[in-house]
DNA sequence: ATACGACTTAAACCATGGTTTAAGTCAACA
DNA sequence: TGTTGACTTAAACCATGGTTTAAGTCGTAT
């Protein structure tokens, strides 16, 4: 089994090396592995729950709340109720915010017909003018 | 016309009254009018322009930016370009924050459906050992 | 007249989520 | 053997977006 350096993580997810280690800090990634030298060994099992974690902080769960979670991923199976509980509820969250986006960018869209509108009047003022030159 | 207090406005937008009076201090809401007493009165257009500042943040158009928006705004119709410019800019950002939202929470529906697979058939274990009784 | 509630300000405080710095260790290559 | 590059740590630092506090001013109802 492969495994892989802060380095070659960071570049796989795109994200600095010292967000990782800040993550792992924060308790978000248990069990990384080390080498003699002390540095960072990330199996699949770690990668992949890297890619969890940054899946939640892209839908705005907080690292508390995702820590949590790791918590019980850690606990073992006798948490799966809790941790389906807590992604149905995520879910909902998560869809309520994109839900709230997008009423919002309508409002912008109404935005950008106006000003595009405004434009084109202030195009044919112009033409006007020109034609009557 | 309708003067709107601050705690009309904070009651109208379900946002606290700290809020907005941060937001004026970050020049988000210019040209609030004052009674003799020094209090905020917010006319239609500064409720309007309020509402804009809401959706904005909504979308997470960091405050810096919104003020920029603001001050063209403030300056008249020779900015109409740059302001849509600015939020077909932003118009695009959003989606891709939704989108990347959307392929986030997919990965979270996949955990849901794993966890409820995986609780049903502890069920159905569960099942077997009454059965068997 | 006074007391209450709604408002005002400036400044301090806070949470969140990192990023940067400084000092050091180690492996590998010249 | 020494120097370079990749890593390590703890601690300091930072930006963002507010919230809270303290002290004071008004308008109004009793």
């Amino acid at each position: 089994m492969k495994y892989y350096s802060i380095s070659e993580a960071a570049a796989k997810f795109d994200i600095p090396e010292s967000t990782i280690r800040y993550y792992e800090k924060k308790g978000l990634l248990p069990l990384i592995e080390r080498d003699a030298a002390g540095r960072r060994l990330f199996s699949e099992d770690s990668m992949t729950l890297l890619k969890v974690v940054i899946y939640l902080k892209n839908t705005h769960m907080p690292i508390k709340k995702i820590k949590q979670y790791v918590d019980w991923v850690v606990e073992g199976d006798h948490t799966t109720q809790l941790r389906l509980d807590m992604m149905k509820e995520h879910k909902k969250a998560v869809l309520a915010e994109i839900s709230l986006m997008e009423t919002s960018l309508h409002e912008i869209d109404l935005k950008i017909a106006r000003y595009t509108n405004r434009i084109q009047a202030e195009k044919q003022k112009n033409n006007g003018k020109e034609e009557a030159r």
